[in-house]
RNA sequence: UGGGGCGUGGCCAAGUGGUAAGGCACGGGGUUUUGGUCCCCGGAUUCGAAGGUUCGAACCCUUCCGCCCCAGCCA
């Protein structure tokens, strides 16, 4: 239901399933799975198939099942169950109280391939690792048989179970499929259904020490839970064949394989080897650094589930590789948090401005909470004779189209009073600003000039002796280049030295006490999260992403 | 020289024989106590290229060109 408000654009999928809903191909049904592997942490691009997966159930008056494609014990580890399931949460998905594992099928997969060994279909092979690699040919030339490939069932099978009771060391024999070693497609020249591994499984424990192979297990995990849609990414279409082979070879249900585009977003990466070694080396700061594309360290900078789901139906659905636009993603955040995140204000490089006519004392001025949504009401900011302003608000020798504080220029201080800068003072040595002093008109209270006089900028600003400090983390793209996934240079040359910056800001005291998580505005600057390390007597604040700054960009051109 | 896919504006992406949706980005204008938001307006004579079929083609056919994926006992 929170999806209501953004449009559903057609692809394909939703095309297929139309027309299967249409001629009644399912029964009605819509059945769809997301299936990670638990061996790292969920990035974006598994936050494009789960709202897909997810989506579609949603959209049909189906389901989709969140389950662990958990068929290898030596990549896969309990840590990373925990966090996807969170992040599946999060990102606003029903998993209906169920989560599948591949690994509670390991029985029936047994079964199944006792039953290809029985129908002539699969056999025991004794090659080594390297062996089975120059058996299977290049793309060019076609495989050779393996001389291990016409035993006869009984002695498949015997082999088989005796593989199955940890008789035989790992790597020393495999199942495989027996189809076609002259196949054009690879994955269909005998491909190995199961290895001997003797590895404690994080589910099963000991209770195994053959482990089967995706393509095989696949299809079956598909078929076991009555799966209509079987929605993978494009690297897969080279599968089908095999998973088509499988399921036709033990004439069980028989769900359909669909292959979509996984998703590429400019100036960040997607590998999981790779993000696993950035987390490993150090280069950010753990798998949730708000750096990282990943689920948690979107979460933690600040960007909302809506945000991801807007960016994942505004992107669409289509089969051809493409590389989305950062800008795209940015725009989807800003949308929803201008929508509702309420705003303060905070400085985040501090000018003292000293407001010379303004007696010794404090008033508080109502501020708007929230402009976009009148309900959000209005609080009171504490204002005195001594403020801080944003440094780059002040130009002593202004720029043409600066409109902010400028010596003898009148700007507003926002729900506060028009100010007048009548004076800079300056460090006799180092020549740098250190205050400036400004008189102010109390006709302008609230920040509306009765005579009707404008005024071409309002800054935001915070009382010096009222202010919190508050640690802000400034982010910026993680890498330097477009696709550092895909360059000349090794990826980790593009990091982007200075994708993170930390300011010691002034913030109003209405951030007293305010709690890790909470999404705001600070006016003018941009929206930022209160970071999960946050604590009462020590604020730390994320930068989710700027405001759009068309003055940053006018400055930038030059 | 094998097999499987894909090519629509800067980035995504609808469209599947009837004469190029939409979003982001970009540019211009308006409103504005955030240079934010919001609101207008602007852009592909053209759909990788060349032929062909047709009254009519991005959609059908042919050839060519380009890009991606596949040779794990990973998923």
């Amino acid at each position: 239901m929170p999806d209501d408000s953004i449009k559903k654009a057609p692809n394909f999928i939703r095309n297929i399933i139309r027309k299967d809903l249409e001629t009644n191909k399912w029964d009605g049904r819509v059945q769809t799975r997301f299936p990670p592997e638990p061996n790292g942490y969920l990035h974006i691009g598994h936050a494009k198939a789960i709202c897909l997966n997810f989506g579609l159930a949603r959209e049909f008056n189906g389901s989709c099942n969140l389950r662990f494609d958990d068929t290898n014990p030596l990549k896969e580890e309990e840590e990373y169950i925990h966090s996807i399931i969170e992040d599946v949460k999060w990102l606003g998905f029903d998993i209906e109280g169920h989560v599948f594992y591949a690994s509670d099928y390991f029985q029936q997969m047994y079964d199944y391939a006792v039953e290809l060994i029985q129908k002539g279909l699969a056999y025991v092979d004794d090659l080594t690792a390297d062996e089975i690699r120059e058996y299977r040919g290049t793309l060019t030339e076609p495989g050779k048989e393996s001389p291990f490939r016409n035993r006869s069932a009984e002695e498949n099978l015997d082999l088989f179970i005796r593989m199955k009771n940890g008789e035989f060391p790992d790597g020393s024999k495999v199942l495989r499929a027996k189809i076609d070693m002259s196949s054009g497609n690879i994955n269909m020249r005998d491909p190995v259904m199961y290895r001997v591994l003797h590895a404690s499984h994080h589910r099963s424990g000991d209770q195994w020490c053959v482990y089967p192979m995706y393509d095989w297990a696949h299809g079956l995990e598909d078929s076991i839970e009555h799966i209509t849609h079987s929605i993978c990414t494009l690297e897969f279409e080279d599968h089908r064949p095999l998973y088509d082979w499988y399921l036709d070879a033990l004439k069980i249900h028989h769900p359909q394989q669909i292959e979509f585009a996984r998703l590429n977003l400019t100036y960040t990466i997607m590998s999981k080897r790779k993000l696993l070694q950035l987390v490993r080396e150090g280069h950010v700061n753990g798998w949730d650094d708000p750096r990282m594309p990943t689920i948690s360290g979107m979460r933690r900078r600040g960007y909302t589930p809506e945000a991801i789901r807007s960016l994942a139906e505004r992107i669409g659905v289509a089969k051809r590789d493409s590389m989305v636009d950062m800008a795209l993603l940015e725009f989807c955040v800003r949308e929803d948090l201008n929508k509702n995140a309420p705003r303060y204000m905070g400085v985040l490089n501090p000018l003292k401005v000293i407001i010379i006519n303004y007696p010794d004392h404090c008033e508080h001025l109502d501020c708007v909470n929230n402009p976009e949504n009148p309900e959000s009401g209005t609080r009171k900011v504490p204002f005195s004779r001594e403020i801080y302003i944003e440094r780059e608000d002040f130009r002593e020798d202004p720029p043409k189209k600066f409109f902010r504080l400028a010596p003898g220029r009148e700007v507003r201080l926002r729900y506060a009073y028009f100010i007048k800068c009548v004076e800079v003072i300056k460090d006799k040595k180092t020549g740098e600003i250190q205050q400036i002093h400004c008189t102010y008109d109390p006709a302008t209270r609230g920040g509306d000039a009765p005579d009707g006089r404008k005024v071409k900028a309002t800054l935001h600003w915070v009382s010096v002796h009222h202010a919190l400090s508050a640690k802000i983390r400034l982010y910026d793209r993680l890498f330097t280049i477009p696709d550092p996934g895909n360059a000349e240079k090794d990826y980790l040359e593009y990091l982007n030295p200075g994708s993170l910056k930390t300011v010691e800001a002034r913030i109003e005291p209405s951030l007293q006490g305010i709690e890790p998580g909470t999404r705001i505005q600070f006016e003018r600057k941009g929206y930022f999260c209160v970071d999960s390390d946050s604590k009462d007597h020590r604020l730390i604040f994320n930068q989710t992403v700027t405001l759009r700054d068309t003055w940053a960009k006018l400055e930038q051109k030059k």
